[in-house]
Order: C-alpha cells, then sequence, then structure tokens
DNA sequence: GTAATAGTGTCTATCAGACACTATTCA
DNA sequence: TGAATAGTGTCTGATAGACACTATTAC
C-alpha cells in the first residue's frame, strides 16, 4: 500500500483565493499576472504553496496569501472547496485549496511582488472571469461565484462587501446588484430587522441634499446570518 | 519563496469519508479500526492516501476507498471540505480531504483489510461519535452531522438513506427521525409532490395488515432537489 | 415652496400547517 | 366489523409583498 513517506507519491497544494469586491458595475474579483511557468503571463487567483514551517493551518495559509495581495487583514471568509486532479497543473497531481473572501474595494491597496507580476480587478460576467484564466481557474472561480450568489439569497454575507458604516438603503442595493432584481423596501426592512444582525452609530448620519440617513454597523465581527428556511 | 519540487514542503494527504446511514435508534457513520500507528487501535473514519497513478481525480479516489470499504458503487456524495494543520497528525503537516457518503444499510457489505483490522457503524450522537476517534476526526465528523442535518432542513437528501424502492411514510419518518420532530402528513406530501423528484413505481405497493402505500423510486440518480427559500 | 431620498403603515392575496375526513387492506 | 395505515380535502391564522403614505433634509 501506498505510504505518505513516499514523497513522490504526495500531490502538490497551493491555496488559491477568490477575492471579491464590488464597483459600480457589478462584482469583481482579483486577479494576479502569472509571472512564470506554467502560464506565464496568464491572470490566475492569487494563491500560494504552504509553508509547513510557517502556517499553522489552513485557514492561516490563506489569510498569508490575502495579506500578501491586499494587505487587508480580517475581512469575510469561508472555505469554498478543494480541487483536485492529475491535469489540471502540468507539474504532476496537484489540489487547490479554496477560499473565498469578501471585502470592501476601498479598504484594499493592491501588492506586487513574489512570482506575479500584478495583480488587478477584472469583472465577473454570469459566471466566471470574462477572460481565460491559467490551470482551472475559471472553473474554480465559477464554484465560488456560484457558491456567493446562492448565499445571497438566504444569508446576510452581502453586508461584507460594504464598508464598516453603511445605510440600510446601500445595503439593499447590494443585494439587488447581487441578485440582478429589485427589492420592495418595506420587505426587504422588515428581514433585515427580523435577524438583527446590524445596529445603527448612534448620532451617525450619511448626508446629502434629502432626509440624512442612519449609518448602521456589523453587531459581532464574522458572524453570518441565515434567513429561515422550511420543511 | 517555496516550491511544490521541494518535497518537504508538501503536506501529506489523506481522503477522509464519513459514510452515513440510519438504523432503528437513529443516524450511524461507518467507523474503521486503526491497524498501525500512529492511533493503532483506535477508531477513525475510513480514508486512504491518493494513489497519484491510479486516481483520474479527487472525487475518484474518495469512490475508490468507499468501494473498497463498503462494497457500494454509486451512493450520494458530497465533498465537506478540507481540515488541515500542523499538528493534527504526528508524522507532519497534514490534510484530510473529507466526502459525505449517503447509503441505505441494507445495501453495505462491510469488507476488511488494508491497514485496518475491521470496519463497524457506529452511533451518532448529538454531534459526532458516541467514542473518542483518531486525529481531529471527532471535529471533522462533527463538520459532517452539521452539514447533513442542516441540509435536511431543504433539501430532499434524506432519500438516499433509504433503498430504492420507499413509501411516502418511510421518507416522512426518515426526515422525523434526522429533525428530531414529527411533521404533519399533508404539509409534508404537498411540500414533496412540489420539488417533483420521485415517481410513483406503477403497480409496485408496500402489502402489510391494512391499506398497501405506493412504492416510489427517485427521479434521476444523483440529484439533490433544493425547497424554496427567501429574500 | 420643490426635489429627493429615508423611513413607516396598511391592506390583501396567498399559503403553510392543523385537523378531519375518506380509502383500502388484513384478520 | 375493527384495527391500522394510506391518502385527500378543508379551513384559518399568519405574513410576504405591493403600494401608499409621512418625514426630513438641501436648495
Amino acid at each position: 500500500m501506498n505510504s505518505p513517506d513516499d514523497l513522490h507519491q504526495r500531490p502538490i497544494v497551493s491555496v488559491d483565493l477568490a477575492i471579491f469586491a464590488l464597483a459600480p458595475d457589478g462584482l469583481e474579483v482579483l486577479l494576479a499576472q502569472r509571472g512564470a511557468e506554467p502560464f506565464a503571463g496568464s491572470w490566475a487567483l492569487p494563491g500560494g504553496w504552504i509553508h509547513v514551517d510557517e502556517d499553522r493551518d489552513l485557514e492561516a495559509a490563506a489569510q498569508r496569501v490575502l495579506r500578501d495581495k491586499t494587505g487587508v487583514a480580517a475581512p469575510y471568509f469561508e472555505q469554498v472547496g478543494v480541487f483536485g486532479d492529475a491535469a489540471r497543473d502540468p507539474r504532476g497531481w496537484s489540489l487547490s485549496v479554496t477560499y473565498m473572501a469578501l471585502i470592501a474595494k476601498e479598504a484594499v491597496t493592491l501588492m506586487h511582488g513574489g512570482n506575479a507580476t500584478g495583480a488587478a480587478w477584472h469583472p465577473i460576467g454570469s459566471d466566471t472571469a470574462t477572460i481565460p484564466l491559467a490551470f482551472d481557474h475559471a472553473a474554480i472561480l465559477k464554484a465560488a461565484v456560484t457558491r456567493l450568489r446562492n448565499k445571497v439569497e438566504y444569508t446576510t454575507l452581502p453586508v461584507h462587501l460594504l464598508p464598516e458604516a453603511f445605510t440600510l438603503s446601500e445595503l439593499q442595493a447590494v443585494y439587488e446588484r447581487l441578485l440582478g432584481r429589485l427589492l420592495d423596501k418595506s420587505a426587504f426592512r422588515k428581514r433585515i430587522a427580523e435577524v438583527d444582525f446590524i445596529e445603527p452609530i448612534a448620532g451617525e448620519m450619511r448626508r446629502a441634499s434629502n432626509r440624512p440617513a442612519q449609518l448602521y454597523r456589523l453587531k459581532q465581527a464574522r458572524s453570518t446570518v441565515f434567513f429561515d428556511r422550511t420543511i
């Protein structure tokens, strides 16, 4: 039988990230341009190897990659899954452990270096990126987008695409852009109030040439609330 | 920077399975008793290494492990996630790619061999197994149980715990045992009819000393239907 | 005042769940 | 006929969503 000590039997493992933010035109993903073979010059999900003597666990490795690319420390973070087969990387049987992160675009400072020659935001089409991606990253990104779009339907997850303080109208606009349909203001606010995951910031208002709007913030960082379901 | 060719930088990767079935007393999981160190003699989730020159992809590796342990070929199958850190396996930084499978207990013939000295069904408590498990398998199993229990609320997944032919009353009983609460017969049948994922087997009835019950089967194998949600 | 958006109240068509009823078999 | 479970019908209280209304600012 096989053994873990037969090193050539070990697959290659990378940690890759689908980092999402919301731009005026819709959802965007952060991509890195590859500087080395394979797929040199192609765009790919930012990622890296596990540093076995530095990373305590998988999530720490993913957080390290995120920090190196964006300078962001603690956004919403979720494992999407593992993708692995013999053919996705020409260097051999490989795994990609994929996480997705949601951040407010304003919070990000793009970093350069490593074996990527640049990083940039790219729009998400109906499914995945609008440009070809290295490895099987188009399929991986598609899985992450699908997960995100599904969760918009029944969780408070989209709040993580907004900056710390936001109005209810801004929150509703995020849902509407992700869902691709308009929501009723009254019904939306009832639903949000029901699950009780945000709180007004006393005295803080968003001002414009109209009635000022109350600013809100998340109640506890990193908690995702589910709306009610059935059966 | 690191490289995948530095073999000592590669974590160990195993594929582990949470195989669930329903017994008269409730949900059970198939565990294997370890024959070798580490954790020799302890019970663990059945698993194995990736055979890089045999397994086409991760799911194929998982299916191979399942086939070797149970003789079952094509049950319901779903990736639960990856669990990885420096400490979970004394042999080094390791990953467990975990799948869960749902099967009808009658379909299984337990296999022996490999580095496991035996395999047996064990009850699931409120959370995880009622006995201590090797590695971090108690936590992994808990994640799988949580996933399963959640999905019972809004999917047709429990049907995979029944044999090919079943009655609506039997299906309702599965939901009730997994949910731990009784369901209304009329409402349950409306819901099931709505999502249209099973079909009557013409003329086939379950007979007892009462009115016979129509037998049903899945419409297409391996499709999981979601009940409707909101926002 | 007007324009613009924030925020709340009301009304109704729908429907999930409670419950009762009928149907069909065995003994 | 009675016991047991299958399967269907009905009624009602709750509520999601449509829509209209009031509130508060800048100009």
